[in-house]
DNA sequence: TTACTACATGGTGTTCACTCAAAGTCAATA
DNA sequence: TATTGACTTTGAGTGAACACCATGTAGTAA
């Protein structure tokens, strides 16, 4: 697959997927004899793996981490491992800020509701 | 309160504070004679609702317009509610896509502690 | 009066995560 | 053959949201 397919698929600028591969977020691509990245299955999990990870907002820091120590192979699981429940704490903690936000949010919106009845009823 | 006893409350830098206000996204803040700022309640209750509100990642932009219609007073509710509901719709949308993150993190998580299990059964 | 502290403003710097521009290569098409 | 279009790299630029700094002043303690 060409940069564009996979920019298409998976919905990401040619640019963002070339930016991820040049710091670590991705591992290198193959590609054709002439140069062009040539996208196989492999790379295109990667890809949609830190896609999926940086919309929950994991920081690309940490990512490239992940992927650094995925490299060198099985003796990294434990850090791996690690990582990730770490950063799956983080996750969780901001998950329930938002939901408390969330909750704050609806029965705001059901203020403004009652008021609306309060003044039709008048 | 002082701007520094403000910050403390809600564990927030007086430049953030600060910025806060210029921005408009705290309404103006009372000032002693001196031009020193004396938060009062009203202050107080937006800054703990923009914190809230920014903790969860709702932008700048979208919480400054907000204090703006608030600003223009009753006329604005249907505005202001308008904003509050479209603001959680994305809020939805937002925990939802970190909800499925959360799951594949715990399943990659599980994941190694079997890939453990294995290995200390063998 | 001097010293000290907390505050003020205005402007610049930083970090994160891209995003774009410039200049060049390559393959296919008119 | 010439041109078009998609791709390449390197490096600089952008925007959001603060953080930091220099300089100045009000209020208080010794």
């Amino acid at each position: 697959m060409t940069i564009s397919e996979v920019s298409e698929k998976y919905g990401m600028t040619q640019d963002t997927l070339r930016y991820y591969e040049r710091v670590g977020l991705i591992p290198s691509v193959p590609r054709k004899p002439s140069g062009v990245r040539d996208y196989d299955e492999h790379s295109c999990g990667w890809v949609e793996f830190i896609r999926c990870m940086r919309s929950a907002g994991l920081p690309v820091e940490t990512l490239i981490e992940y992927v650094r120590l995925w490299q060198e192979g099985s003796k990294t699981k434990a850090a791996r491992k690690h990582l990730l429940i770490e950063e799956k704490k983080r996750l969780d903690k901001r998950i329930a800020e938002m939901q408390a936000t969330q909750a704050r949010l609806a029965s705001k919106i059901a203020h403004y509701d009652n008021m609306n009845r309060v003044a039709e009823t008048l």
